[in-house]
DNA sequence: AAGCTAGCGGAGGGTTCCCTCCGGATGCAA
DNA sequence: TTGCATCCGGAGGGAACCCTCCGCTAGCTT
């Protein structure tokens, strides 16, 4: 008997033994930690001494550097996805609004984490288009509304916000002004208001 | 230029002997390609190779590898500033676009660089006065004419398009799009708020 | 409670890179 | 041309990291 053909599935599966899950979870939350103090280049063995595994766990779970890395990541787009249900109550402008600055937040602590997936990845495309799933409606919502301006689409605004914020602010208050400014030009040309 | 004459002793100096001086430059120049290719982390066995010269040459021109990457923002830096010269015929606004057009292209290749350098060096706040001298007067030219919103400063401006830039695009059309929708964040509100 | 097996840890061999050191080569001044 | 201070190249020891392999541990099932 064979464990069940190959899956499709892009994402590292979550082993089923109590210990092993655990070890699992606290290999991902190492590896976050890691990597965003120490860049993409992040030692694995540091990674699972963190996890209080040995490394040969570590490897099991992700047989590659890159597997570890995305699986990091998905997590990260989850929770993000995960944060634009709720905002539909509020006025266009500003469900867009609050849901690019968590935007900022999420892409602010993954910039390292970008970098390397940024290249060429199937998990980086398949967490694009979740990501889009979840933003989009909210930006043609402000379009139909008539309060962002129509001759730019949702993937202009997501490398526009995400790039501002891959740049290192001094102090939050300036980040905000300089959002500000960028959201600022999202406004049609001539809105009154 | 604006800081002629003896830079600050952080500058590696030029050797004197023609030989040594050929090295150093292609060091330079080859470290520049590596940086670009390898990101940030490149074997410097891998740059001295690529300049021609034994790895003894490289370590003694540039004991670390801080002080090559240094040295190649430095140049960098200065290209850029340069290219701010003739700009003061045009109109306030565009001046201020076309600098900011070369801006764009300059932190598009020096991601990496500037990724080191962020966190501290004395180089780097070296480099931005300089920056700043060469591209302030640019906008505040801009906002005396009125056509530059001034609630915002210099410091902001920068900020905005190199993260912009920061971003990969895939276009250089999507690019200019976004980068457009940036720079219209900088006008006067329409209306007074 | 007992057996089966998924899962664990970490030693260790291989690779890559860092950086020092010194005998030999060479530009430059006299 | 000659002398020498400067500069060159790359061998080599050390450190960090990668990844495999295998004897042992401990969940899960019956």
């Amino acid at each position: 008997m064979t464990s069940a053909g190959q899956a499709p599935e892009v994402f590292a599966q979550r082993p089923k033994r109590a210990d092993a899950r655990r070890n699992y979870d606290s290999l991902i939350a190492a590896a976050r930690e890691a990597f965003a103090e120490n860049g993409a280049a992040a030692s694995l063995e540091d990674v699972a001494r963190r996890a209080g595994v040995g490394i040969g766990t570590l490897y099991r779970n992700f047989p590659t550097r890159r597997h570890l890395f995305e699986a990091v990541y998905v997590e990260e787009v989850r929770e993000l996805c995960h944060s634009a249900e709720g905002l539909a109550e509020l006025p266009p402008w500003d469900a867009l609004v609050a849901w690019l600055h968590r935007f900022v937040a999420y892409v602010a602590t993954k910039r390292a984490l970008a970098e390397q997936l940024l290249r060429d990845s199937e998990i980086f495309t398949s967490c694009r288009t979740e990501i889009f799933s979840a933003g989009e409606p909210l930006m043609r919502r402000a379009q139909a509304a008539g309060v962002v301006r129509d001759d730019i689409g949702f993937d202009d605004v997501v490398r526009l916000i995400s790039g501002l914020t891959m740049a290192q602010f001094p102090s939050p208050e300036q980040r905000d002004r300089v959002l500000g400014v960028a959201l600022d030009g999202l406004r049609p040309p001539a809105t009154p208001r």
